[in-house]
DNA sequence: TTAAGTGCAAAATCTTTGCAAATGT
DNA sequence: ACATTTGCAAAGATTTTGCACTTAA
């Protein structure tokens, strides 16, 4: 994977615009997820509109990756690996703290093997995990 | 489990009113898994702001449960069996299906043990794999 | 130069809230 | 009769869209 946020963008089709750089450098320092609503927080002087579609395209070019979350709005987070537009590789759990209410990338953990009824197929498995973060414990 | 929605209400601390009994007589006739909009679909002739108060009394009382989800809203689907207020038992599987987006509960599945990173304590999981269900197969 | 991205404004949705009228116990 | 719930209307948030202007390659 290549250092540089320009690289990145480049490798995955996205010209390099000012606000992708930050964005997706702000993506790759975080280890827990963010919504649309929390960015706007972090980048006030960036469009509201503007970074809708910056995650969208992230998203569609493998960059970052939904977490399914039980609050209002959905979650994005950076992608481990060698994900592309064709396919995302984000097979590892999600941790969403009580108390804090961040939610973590756990990559070191596979997702566990899950057995369906007959006639299911699966494609990939999201686990989120309800608790108390390391700091929070 | 009481057989009439009538009791069942009445078990959970709820006013036996028509709203409720419609609502919770559909999320007990369904194995899927359904958000506010979906219900507001089913039910054009009741108000918005009713439906999202029902869903939420439902939630607290322990009558229906929130499904974790990678779109806009969140879904909510029939509690398996003894949840209370205080407490929500429905530690099973969800899975949506990417062909007909339909979420539903697999209850004969237990959720899996997961070994989190040293620091974290889990209280709850959710899984939610993704795939194709039965009757798109 | 020209195809793509941004900023701004407006529309469309979604969710919450307050309060008078209706309903359940 | 009294507390709860509903219906309606308004406000607040969130998300999407269109289009002129700017920027990257």
């Amino acid at each position: 994977m290549p250092e540089k946020a320009k690289e990145l963008l480049k490798e995955h089709g996205l010209r390099k615009t000012f606000g992708r750089q930050q964005v997706l450098i702000y993506f790759r320092e975080r280890s827990t997820a963010v919504s649309h609503g929390d960015l706007c927080k972090v980048f006030p002087e960036m469009d509201r509109a503007a970074l809708y579609r910056i995650i969208q395209d992230f998203e569609e070019k493998g960059i970052v990756h939904k977490v399914p979350d039980d609050e209002v709005s959905v979650k994005y987070a950076f992608c481990a690996s060698s994900c592309t537009a064709e396919e995302h590789h984000d097979h590892h759990l999600h941790f969403k703290c009580d108390a804090c209410q961040e939610t973590y990338c756990l990559p070191e953990q596979e997702t566990p093997k899950i057995y369906l009824p007959e006639g299911f197929r699966a494609n990939s498995t999201e686990v989120l995990v309800h608790g108390f973060c390391k700091a929070c414990a």
